[in-house]
DNA sequence: CCGCGTGATGTAGAAAAGCACATCAAGAAT
DNA sequence: ATTCTTGATGTGCTTTTCTACATCACGCGG
């Protein structure tokens, strides 16, 4: 393990966790094993280009070549742009890798169930509509539900009830500007847990 | 092979033809067989990410991790920098990698003998004094030599004289400024050759 | 036409990544 | 105290890179 790839390692971690992933959220988007993302972040495996490229496109970065002497400008350029941590993505975008991490794996248990596939179709939808925007109580409401579809022999009320949930996030945001709620009380635009024991 | 390392091999390709830099050249300078360059730059492998450092460094590249937002910019300060071609270091260039590989030939068939060891120091010492401002016909007569010694019985003689031209070389440097001499005549400073049958 | 340099491709063997899976220790939350 | 999450580490197997080496086709210079 050498010193080029150690830096490139540490840059993984720090966009990683900057962004409040898990190993095992990076590994549901990405499709790399969680032990493997491990031993890359830790530089004791001397990885394939192409699993470098995943897991930095997952973490919205971009591996290039850059001529050595540009190389101080272009460290310039990404401090000013603020590396790629972003304060308003903090619990949403936890919310949402889990989101993604749940939908995997139904897709996985249940892979030509219908209802499955269009609460695919529909999380790709939202993604468009500047998902993390939407209130983490929220998004964990809607991922309880869908934690719920585990056992083979699934809960329809369940899928439905997400299905319709993530329908109406869909319109919400159709119907409405970008408005970044930081400083807003957090608040679930409407409960998914009425009947909870 | 997908497309993000497609871009990548392109880019590595460029570089070393900019550099004007054969594949073996490169092989020489980096330790990875030709065979395996030919096939990173074809990209019908997925190298490890240590290999592709290596051949990066060679060519005066550094593989970096940039957030996406950031590419448009240093893909514009990439720009302005020239990329990685250098005018004024083709033909010297191209004569010191052919010094390297018939160096590292000598280096592989005699790693013991002390004159070798002696000329791989002092070349390393030149490198510091700005080598390719050398006239590359003083390059070439300078190749030509080391290149008598590759016979097991090697000649004491031209090695001492390939030791002694190095030597007058670095004591040049030592006591003459910088002066880029594209546009001069190129002329060897002294003669190697008087001897050439 | 010949020789040389170049990039590409094939083969065989060694080494390591990648994966699936299991398991552990540590810390946080309940 | 217990449970859960997290990152790390081990094992066994498969796949691929890497290496060494050979060889080929092509283009260029003499």
């Amino acid at each position: 393990m050498n010193y080029a790839t150690q830096a490139i390692a540490a840059s993984l971690r720090e966009a990683r966790t900057a962004k409040g992933m898990s190993q095992r959220d990076l590994s549901a988007l990405v499709g790399v094993p969680q032990a493997q993302i491990s031993r890359i972040e830790a530089g004791t495996v001397d990885p394939r280009v192409t699993s470098l490229i995943a897991i930095a496109n997952a973490l919205d970065l971009e591996l290039t070549l850059v001529p050595r002497k540009a190389v101080p400008a272009v460290k310039s350029i990404v401090r000013q742009s603020g590396g790629q941590a972003d304060p308003t993505r903090g619990p949403s975008q936890k919310e949402i890798t889990r989101i993604a991490e749940t939908l995997s794996r139904l897709q996985v248990a249940m892979p030509n169930l219908d209802g499955v596939m269009r609460l695919q179709k529909t999380f790709a939808d939202l993604q468009r509509f500047q998902l993390p925007t939407i209130e983490p109580e929220t998004l964990r409401a809607l991922r309880k539900s869908l934690e719920r579809i585990e056992v083979p022999s699934f809960q329809i009320e369940a899928l439905t009830r997400s299905q319709d949930a993530m329908q109406k996030l869909r319109n919400q945001l159709a119907h409405q500007p970008f408005v970044p709620s930081q400083d807003a009380s957090p608040r679930p635009a409407y409960s998914l847990d009425e009947d909870d024991a």
